[in-house]
DNA sequence: AATCGGATGGAACACTATATCATCGGGCGA
DNA sequence: TCGCCCGATGATATAGTGTTCCATCCGATT
């Protein structure tokens, strides 16, 4: 997803945005989201395990699913329901202080796996007008569009 | 989902549907499309399972899982991507002569299960354009919304 | 020192989904 | 009628995803 020098500059800013939380990006934990940042397209939670391994021949599921769910709770990273699959949050520490992300959306490639967070107003919009229409009281909104990356939809 | 006799009326129409498209809505599928409306809420595919053996003691996963896929091939179902459940199409066999569904999306109470579909075009529409402004090609969207629902939030 | 709480180690397990091969049975042409 | 094809089902095994539970470690507090 980003290459050395934007994953480091990544690491640093998320580092910054925990302490100000007052959460701890441990060696692991950060370790975890070096990987999720590092991977050309979102990656499942064993695939971080194997990578894992690698520095620490010990780590199980519960390794990284714990670091996973750190992360996610801190809005650096989300999970992509239909991929089952994970990805670093283009948008971290921008902000929104609050405890589980923002809203966002994904435009997923069928082709190439290419996975794009965009954040649309519009959208977000309309989903919370059509909630409050049904007198429902939004938390968090899954939106995951598939079909076919510009650069697919031209080959 | 469906009281009993919305429930017949929903499967008769599901036969319908499928005549008119050549599908063969075979007893097994029938079954299971019934387990499917029965259940309060959106429904998992081992729970189905389950039940299923009752009146199929050989079933297993494949049985369930084919059903299903056929069940999603024709528009009669939806997948809820966050609960990996199932849940009966609230606009099944009106129209969309598509192959997969419809746009749609679902409004999920975190509180008492209950799932709702609606079909809100301001929401489709805005998908659709932010989808174009990125030159992406749209096949199929997931929107699920989660939160409470106005019996839980009123409480 | 005693204690507490968050973080990690590690084994086992639960849940979700698919792969593969065998079998059955209706439709259809030789 | 016979043989063949093909979609549907039966049945076993396996892959993929996520959680529970208990133990341990370590720094902070009292
Ligand atoms: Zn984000
Ligand atoms: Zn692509
Ligand atoms: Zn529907
Ligand atoms: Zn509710």
């Amino acid at each position: 997803m980003l290459e050395a020098a934007a994953r480091e500059k990544a690491l640093h800013e998320a580092e910054q945005a925990c302490a100000r939380r007052g959460a701890q990006l441990t060696p692991l934990r950060r370790q975890v989201l070096g990987l999720v940042l590092e991977a050309e397209s979102p990656v499942g939670a064993y695939a971080l395990l194997d990578r894992l391994k690698a520095a620490r021949p010990g780590a199980a599921p519960p390794t990284v699913y714990r670091a996973l769910d750190f992360l996610l709770e801190h809005g650096l990273i989300h999970k992509v329901e239909r991929l089952n699959a994970y990805i670093g949050c283009s948008d971290a520490g921008h902000g929104h202080a609050h405890d589980h992300g923002h809203p966002h959306q994904f435009l997923i490639c069928r082709r190439c796996g290419a996975t794009a967070e965009i954040i649309d107003h519009a959208v977000a919009h309309a989903i919370a007008a059509a909630a409050e229409r049904a007198g429902f009281v939004v938390s968090e909104a899954t939106v995951e569009i598939e079909g076919l990356c510009a650069r697919c939809a031209a080959a």
